[in-house]
Parts: structure tokens; C-alpha cells; sequence
DNA sequence: GGAGAAATTTGAATCGATCCAACAAAAATG
DNA sequence: CATTTTTGTTGGATCGATTCAAATTTCTCC
């Protein structure tokens, strides 16, 4: 009873203990943050009076306002809050997040949002010192929302081309390529390709004019470098289909049926993300169909659970946890600068892999 | 240049823009907060005059003050940020945290620290309006530490006895109980138990007495479960190798080395935790035992890992989805009631148990 | 004992907003 | 046209701390 009275009155404030303890503010504060400056006698007293009186100690809503710094970086996505305990790549650029985290003993806000509305005003008004975006499905509107804020942030991917805003990702070209060649040094010579969305909210078979116009230069450039490394072993890329999915099961699943619905199966699936190649591995064998001995598969991403999966999966590893670790230092570390980090990746072969052959499946 | 000029300026304050527009303060802050009650003229002049200032929006950090509500939830452990994303359970936990946050719009954030030292200071600013303890390692003092702060918070797990603390967590007793029945009944009759920690950094065969004066009444809970039914079943509990890992790949392994080391080798293992008990099958499948033809084992908690791996674990299953969306939804909806809230649980029988045959492996 | 230095303490100003009682202006009513 | 109502605006108080220049006390040392 009388504990649910004291739980209901009005906090205890620093202000409430000076005045018990018969010293001005500024000495109660000191007691709390720089107590070595304070006579021990009276930083005894003052300590005994906010233990008799329950003080809690300062409260941050109120030195936050006087500090200005939070101390805690917020990590946005327009995904649900649980994204980033579920998806494999998001766990591991958080691993990487939290070790820069960590090590400055800053904290982590994650800020989410199911609707619009929601994350424009979660956006606004999370207590951080700058962001750290994740840029799937929505990034374009992720970063507008997040500029307003006018705290520095720092996008993953370089989901777009806009060279005022900081990002680092890396060399989707190269990698794409390095997969398609792969591929192609093996003799496979039919694709198919399980792509990310060309824009906001898409998915299905991606036509020609959906790639020109592409907002996600990512994705463009993933394709980009798959098609250029086809090209150059003679393969005429403009048959290969493109299906656009979410990175998800279902529309990954459509497009695996889209594409081998057609009279000329491929040999070879290149997939934009580990996500899209585990799903797809796990279709391919429910098809019947033996990986890599009928369909070949390689990934993108270099997730953990790439190289546990039955065939462990030949992709393209990115350094996702550095990448995490960069992000969150660029904030934590913030000089007003507009940084654009660009970082390698490398083709790592496992078993889902092999070579083409001739018969069809 | 400019842009680094106007960045290193004092930010815009909402007062400068009524200044600038002609408003009194007040009506500034009506125009972002309440627009409706604004005259549109009015409303107009100012935003167009905040827009062309520059101005952000009203500062969290100034509008928290005066709101008093956070509206996040804080989430503690002792273990390094990483551990959110890394261990299963802990992410099945966050999962059921994120939906219940996702369905009120709050924000999470992490809160953990390498040493205590700096876990006391990240407790005491974190800003938040309450915390979800995941309590494992050091739980106790993290309790201490939270309970300072004066704000609600529930304990995972009902590690500890103190009834003054609201806690959600299951019943160890029962758990563990279905656990060695199931066992019993498969006709094994030399065990071995990994178990978790009886106290803070403990590690290594645990003697009666450490048993007896346990700080973790989980733990103690989980081993009284296995010897009350192992009794029944007419075994001699005190017999029975019980030793203590940190829930991790060193000790864990350790544990199997000192288990498996005796001349009476067990023909099942009770694991405290899958996490453990996955280790344990790696440990046992490397050490050419086939598991469960030599070797049974059942784990604890049910994290999704179990389901997956080679072969599938027989494990107790805690609802731990559902323990996350309560113990939000108990600070989100804080009512200044202590509750402590145990849980069911059940077995769930997969491939890692069979039963027990008589020759030695 | 007193001057000067060193150590403490004070209290007003500040951080950036929101709230609300009082007031003013415009609109409706008699 | 005077009075009431409605609608919009104002500016001081407040949220809970920290900071810092100035005032005060205590300590040193001759």
C-alpha cells in the first residue's frame, strides 16, 4: 500500500535533495557527476539524504537536454522490429555494429516502423546521435525521412546514387561478376536469375524497361555485372529472366517457378542475396532436382548460414560485420563529412556449385 | 564548405523560427505538435519560415523533458551487444519483444556492457521507460543495478527468489521433470548432466554443497526436476556427473571431456539449454559416437537450431516468443504491480533420443 | 593574526521543448 | 450595436538536470 502511494507521487528531483540536505543545486549535482570536487563531509550528507529519500539519481531525460549528447546510435529499417533478430545478413552487420558499440560503450535504438506514418514519426523522434540505415524494400523514403532529422547517418548499401548522402557498401559489379564467371567457367550456359527489386514495392519478371529504370543501383548493378561477364562468354543475356522477389520466401518461390516454367531450364541460378539461394536450394530439392549435379546456385552476402546449409552454398562474401563496424563508427566518430566507402568482396566456393552438364534434368 | 559552415552552427532552435515568423513560442510549438489548432495563414507562414531557416523539427530531447515518456523499452544483459543477434535464444526472445513494441510503436533499445563498471553507467542513462532483463551470468547484479534506476522492469527467467522483482519464466521443475521421464522410460539408466551455472562464474563439477547453496534458482530448479524423477525410477542420482558450463563451446566441451572421462560412460545427457546441448552433439558425433544409438541427449528451451540440426533434438520447449510479448507488454502497460509469471512447458521428442542399449559405445 | 592561495559552494543561466491560464480578436447571437 | 461565444495567440512556468563565473570558506605560511 504505502509503496504503490510512493510509486504514484511525483519523482524525487535532484532539487528536492539539495534542499534537504541544505546545499545549492550545483553542489547536489556535483555530488552525482564529479563528486571528487565536493568536501567529503557534505558529499556524504547529500549521498545519505538521497538514499533516505529514494532518490533514483539524476535523470537522463533531464541531463540529456543539458548534454545534447545521447550517447546511442539508432539503426533504422522500414522492415518490422524483428528483422533484425531474424534475417541472417542484418544479425551480422548488428554483430559488426555492436562491437563498435561495445567498444565505446555506446548504446543501440532500434527504430522500426509497420506503416509509414509510424516510421516518419519514429524517425523523428528517436533519441539518438545519428542512424544507421538498413536499405531494403523503401530505402529511397528511409534516407529522405532520416535526412530531416539532420543528424548525420549513414546508409548500408550504396543503395542509391545520391553523393550528398554517406554510405558504404560494396563493389556489386565486381562481385556480380566474379559469380557469373564462375558460373560460366564451368560451362553453364542457360540462367536464370532470382533478383532483388529494381524499385520500391516490386516483384515478378523484371523487364528490360524496369532494369533501364532502376532506382536501386545495387540490384542494376548486380545485373549489370552478371550480364557483362555473360556477355563475354558469348551468351546472350537478353533471353536470361530476370525475377524481381522481396527477399523472402514467397515471391523467391514464384520466381523459381517463373523460371523454370519455361522450355529452356537453366543450369544456374545466380542469386542476388543468401537468402534468395537457400530458398531457392531448398525448392530445387524438393523438386527433385540434385544441386549442384542439375542446377548450380551461388549466392551473394556470404551469411553464416551459407556454409551450413546442405549443399553448403558457393557465394560472393561480403565483409558485412566490417561494414557494420565502419557504419557505426562513421556515426560515433561523426565530422561532418559525407564519406562513401566502397568495400571488396570475393567469390568463396562450396559445394552448390558445379559443372554443367549436358542432359537436362 | 557551406554545408560543413552550417553544420558546425548552433542547431536551430524552435524558438528562432517563432522569432524569425513573428509567433510567440507557443504557437511555434503548435504548429509541429497541434497544427489544427493553428490558423492555417499562420501555420503556413511558420512552416515555410522553418523550412527556409532550415530547421529540423522540435528536438526529442527537448520534448522528452517536458513528455516525461520515452516510449521505449530498454533491454539488459551482461553479455556483450553481440549477444542479441548471436545466441538463439536470446533472438527467439527478442523476436516476441519486437512484435509487442512493433504493436505500439515503441522503440527498443540495447543495453549491455563489457565490464560493470560501464553496464552500471549504460543502466543508470539508458533512456528508456523501462527494462526487460535478460539475466544470465551476473543476472543478480544486473537486478541491482536496474533496481536502482526506479522504473519498472521484469527479470527473464526466474533466476532468482526474490519475490519483490516481476519475473517471467518457466517451470524449471516440470521442464526438467518430462525431460528425465522421457529418458527413464527409454531405459537409460547411466546419465550426465551439462548444466548451467549454480552461481555467478561458476564452471566445473558441481559438488553437492555448490548445489545446495545455489544463487540461480533456475538452475537448481532444472537439476532437482531430473534427480526427483530419476529417483523414481530407481537411480541413484547422487552418482550422476553434474557439470556446470557458461553455456558456451569451451566449457561445454570441457564438460563432455570430464563426463565422458569416467569408467561408468553415460548413455544420455541432460542439457540445461539446446545451445548446450547442440555443442554436445557436434562434441559427440566428433568423438565417432552415434548419436542417439550411443549416446541420447535432451536439451531445454527450444530454440528453432534445435529443430534443424543432424540429428534433431529432443528438447523442452519453452514458449519464448511468447514470455518476450508479455514481459513488453508488462512494462509498455505498467501498472505498478509486482507479477511473476511462470510459464509451461512441454517435450517435445525428436531424433537425438532413443533407446537405451546395452552395450558400452 | 593576516595576506594570499587554494578549495568549495553558490545561484543564475541554459539546454529545447510543451502546457496552460489569461488575453485578444473574430464570429455569432439577441 | 452591445453581448456572448468561439477561436486563436501569448508568454510565463515547467520538465530535471549541468555549467560557470563569482562569492565564500578554508588552508598555508610568514
Amino acid at each position: 500500500m504505502a509503496s504503490l502511494i510512493e510509486s504514484q507521487a511525483r519523482p524525487i528531483r535532484l532539487a528536492d535533495i539539495a534542499k534537504a540536505a541544505g546545499v545549492s543545486h550545483g553542489t547536489a549535482s556535483n555530488v552525482f557527476s564529479r563528486p571528487e570536487i565536493v568536501r567529503a563531509e557534505v558529499r556524504e550528507r547529500v549521498k545519505a539524504v538521497a538514499e533516505a529519500m529514494g532518490y533514483a539519481g539524476p535523470d537522463p531525460k533531464g541531463r540529456l537536454l543539458r548534454a545534447g549528447k545521447v550517447n546511442a546510435i539508432g539503426v533504422g529499417t522500414t522492415e518490422p522490429l524483428s528483422y533484425f533478430f531474424d534475417d541472417p545478413f542484418a544479425r551480422v552487420m548488428m554483430a559488426g555494429i555492436s562491437e563498435a558499440c561495445d567498444a565505446t560503450g555506446a548504446g543501440i535504438a532500434l527504430v522500426s516502423a509497420a506503416n509509414q506514418e509510424k516510421l516518419a514519426w519514429n524517425i523523428q523522434s528517436a533519441l539518438v546521435d545519428g542512424f544507421v540505415l538498413f536499405c531494403i524494400e523503401g530505402g529511397s523514403r528511409l534516407v529522405e525521412l532520416t535526412r530531416e532529422r539532420r543528424l548525420p547517418f549513414v546508409a548500408l548499401e550504396l543503395g542509391f546514387e545520391d553523393e550528398t548522402v554517406s554510405a558504404i557498401g560494396v563493389d556489386n559489379v565486381a562481385g556480380a561478376r566474379l559469380a557469373a564467371r564462375h558460373l560460366a567457367e564451368l560451362g553453364h550456359r542457360r540462367f536464370g536469375v532470382l533478383s532483388l527489386g529494381f524499385a520500391d514495392n516490386r516483384t515478378g519478371l523484371a523487364t528490360p524497361e524496369v532494369i533501364r529504370t532502376a532506382v536501386y543501383t545495387g540490384t542494376r548493378d548486380r545485373l549489370a555485372g552478371y550480364f557483362e561477364e555473360l556477355s563475354r562468354f558469348g551468351i546472350d543475356t537478353g533471353k536470361i529472366p530476370v525475377y524481381e522477389t522481396e527477399n523472402e520466401e514467397k515471391s523467391t518461390r514464384a520466381g523459381l517457378e517463373a523460371i523454370f516454367a519455361g522450355p529452356e531450364r537453366p543450369t544456374a541460378i545466380l542469386a542476388m542475396s543468401d537468402r534468395i539461394a537457400l530458398i531457392a536450394i531448398e525448392w530445387l530439392k524438393a523438386q527433385g532436382l540434385n544441386v549442384p549435379r542439375d542446377v548450380s546456385i551461388v549466392g551473394f552476402d556470404g551469411v553464416p548460414d551459407g556454409a551450413l546449409c546442405d549443399p553448403p552454398l558457393t557465394t560472393i562474401v561480403q565483409p558485412i560485420t566490417e561494414i557494420g563496424r565502419r557504419a557505426a563508427r562513421m556515426i560515433l566518430d561523426f565530422d561532418g563529412a559525407v564519406r562513401r566507402e566502397t568495400m571488396g568482396v570475393e567469390l568463396v566456393v562450396r559445394a552448390s556449385t558445379g559443372p554443367a552438364t549436358k542432359g537436362r534434368a
